[in-house]
DNA sequence: TGTACATCAGTGAACGCGCGTTCACTGATGTAC
DNA sequence: TGTACATCAGTGAACGCGCGTTCACTGATGTAC
């Protein structure tokens, strides 16, 4: 795709000046072209105009770098879904709006599934030292867009503008987000990442909608 | 996990016999435990107590086995639908019956993520040779079950059974194994590769099952 | 206001690692006569 | 039935690569007196 390296950028003073923002920034360009794999602590220095080694001075190491990034890349899909949200028409009937955020929620993350592919592989993908994610843990803001709240906070509140609604049970309510996001999640991986890409890709779009009508009727 | 290689087992002979099927088991076993970026020639060569370059004898390139590896991965995928289907009862009315079919390629298709989360990864993972998979090709016995079907197909006659059966509107039977596919896919990958493992591994089953209910109310 | 000095960001060189792949080879097999 | 020989599966050694990380260092900064 893009060159091994950009030009080194070469630097007049000795002292860098932001070179932790400059190596984050450099890695999220690595993960939006390559995924989480092509964050790559080396190229990301080379990229900065700075020797190897002077990445350990801002991060313990690649893992930890791999772990900026990928908050950087969950906030630009919470940013995603924001943009959605606010893109939203501001009369509709209460019922109408709730269902509406679910499907802005969906639609965001679907479009930047397919918008950014590195990025969204680098957010959501395996990580030995993630196990510890989403649980009950204080929201991160590393990880959050406009409103504070990280992706699958933002689903969650989704949801429960759907309970007030009338729309949704509430005794179906628990869970509902495991449901809603395995199946936007599922759709995006299948295309990016997936056997379907080629085959359905292109109708991305549409397939989603149908997508969200179904977890509409059926959640 | 496992030691870095298992016992050369030394050999009296020195044709090996069938080392492409040894090196595709090794491959195999690789993937199962590690994923798709595990299937490394070098260790199916040391596993199959043989020198790194004898694998160029039945593969062109790691690519090669790669290929291999996760066609049988994706037969082993099929398996596990197919011993779902067969564990049906048969005597069930035949909306009903339609009905558990698919229910029984999901929850066979969950059961294998969980149970071989490497092999299931490596069957749908990324790969860039891959970009012309699962369109209109004869039907790959290499990566098919019993029935001779892939696990795409097995899903595909499930639902052309929903719709025989007068359960899903034949208007609505287009791109429908996308939206099935898709939920389940999602929750799998959520549950292996993401941020949910921890969260909702355990409880995997029965979130699966009313994800399946969620199919099928909203199909 | 001027100077000594602690701080610490970045340098340069090197390490060991494991990988995929290529080369020219050697040893066992089985077929043709 | 016995022997020459083509075939080809496996060997041994080496290649170049890029990575993450460590070491002892040097140069600029800013603070204490």
């Amino acid at each position: 795709m893009t060159p091994p390296s950009k030009p080194p950028a070469p630097r007049s003073t000795y002292r860098h000046g932001d070179l932790r923002r400059a190596l984050l920034e450099a890695g999220i360009e690595l993960a939006r072209d390559g995924g989480p794999d092509a964050v790559v602590l080396r190229e990301a220095t080379r990229r900065a105009g700075v020797a190897p080694n002077a990445a350990y001075r801002h991060f313990d190491s690649r893992q930890a770098l791999l772990r900026a990034v990928r908050s950087a890349a969950l906030a630009a899909v919470a940013r995603a879904m924001e943009a959605e949200l606010a893109a939203l028409p501001q009369d509709l009937p209460p019922a109408e709006f709730a269902r509406a955020n679910v499907r802005a929620v969906g639609t965001g993350y679907l479009r930047f599934a397919q918008a950014e592919t590195g990025l969204f592989r680098t957010a959501f993908a395996a990580s030995d030292d993630m196990k510890e994610r989403a649980q009950g843990r204080p929201a991160d803001p590393e990880r959050s867009g406009q409103s504070g709240l990280d992706p699958f906070e933002l689903l969650g509140a989704a949801l429960d503008k759907l309970v007030d609604a009338g729309v949704l049970p509430p005794e179906r309510r628990p869970g509902a987000e495991f449901l809603a996001w395995s199946a936007v999640h599922g759709l995006a991986m299948l295309v990016i990442d997936g056997p379907l890409g080629p085959v359905i890709g292109p109708q991305m779009q549409q397939i989603g909608q149908r997508l969200l009508d179904m977890v509409e009727k059926g959640l």
